[in-house]
DNA sequence: CGGTATCCCGGCCGATACTG
DNA sequence: CAGTATCGGCCGGGATACCG
């Protein structure tokens, strides 16, 4: 495993990996696990191994498409490994990679965080609401 | 107002809102923090507070248009707090309210690994793109 | 079951111009 | 400086049809 190599101060010139900047590739991985599908495929993956359709059903309105792509996106990015046995019918379970799990409890707390956080959201947005009326 | 007895802390019984579920509105919410600006804008505030364009300058590709429609949707969220002082030139300050700063600091546990795990993303990468011969 | 290919629409998003 | 208004392209993403 690499290295928890500590860096908390945003801005910091020592990482070869700058998310703010434009041209950085940390980006774009950044925007597949955080992305509308990405995110909930991936924390809906932390349980365990899942199948095609039974994630479909998890992520509660994915289209197939969207699910492939998104999960061939992780796939490529090193976060999701997928395992094809050549049943008939075909049997393919994804499951998260020691990455991918690391990624996902990260996220996770984020999404549970934001879950319970919906309280004050909403009271938040019906104060905004009102004060701006419509505009 | 009546306000609901029930804590919003995070109980790990089953939750009145859910992620997962297509209507829940803590989707829309985890997408303004998660989406492409939001998640860096949130990220950029960690900081303190800082001004619009200040602000454009660091989210580094953002254009005027998505930053400020970013913040509203964060400032009605109450993640982002906006503050204008009516001077000339104007200037008005953002920064994250404490409901921000706690999903700031997720958000960026998330980011920096990411940032910091992008050897092994790139690795994995052209290893799937020499698998697949790149179609 | 587990996908891929194709069509196509809505809206995300950038560029530009304008206001206070 | 701190935005809003408008236009337009492009692509995210849903629907459908089709393969192994």
């Amino acid at each position: 495993m690499e290295t928890p190599a500590r860096t908390e101060s945003t801005g910091s010139a020592e990482l070869p990996f700058d998310v703010f900047a434009r041209d950085c590739p940390s980006r774009e991985t950044l925007e597949h696990v955080t992305g509308r599908w990405g995110s909930l495929t991936v924390g809906a993956l932390y349980d365990g191994a899942r199948r095609f359709n039974e994630l479909r059903r998890r992520v509660d309105g994915v289209s197939e498409k969207m699910l492939s792509q998104t999960l061939h996106a992780l796939e490529r990015d090193g976060i999701v490994h997928r395992e094809a046995q050549p049943t008939n019918p075909p049997r393919v379970d994804y499951e998260l990679t020691p990455l991918g799990r690391e990624i996902a409890e990260r996220l996770l707390s984020l999404i549970h965080f934001v879950e319970g956080s919906m309280n004050p959201v909403l009271a938040a947005r019906q104060s905004y609401d009102a004060t701006r009326g419509g505009r």
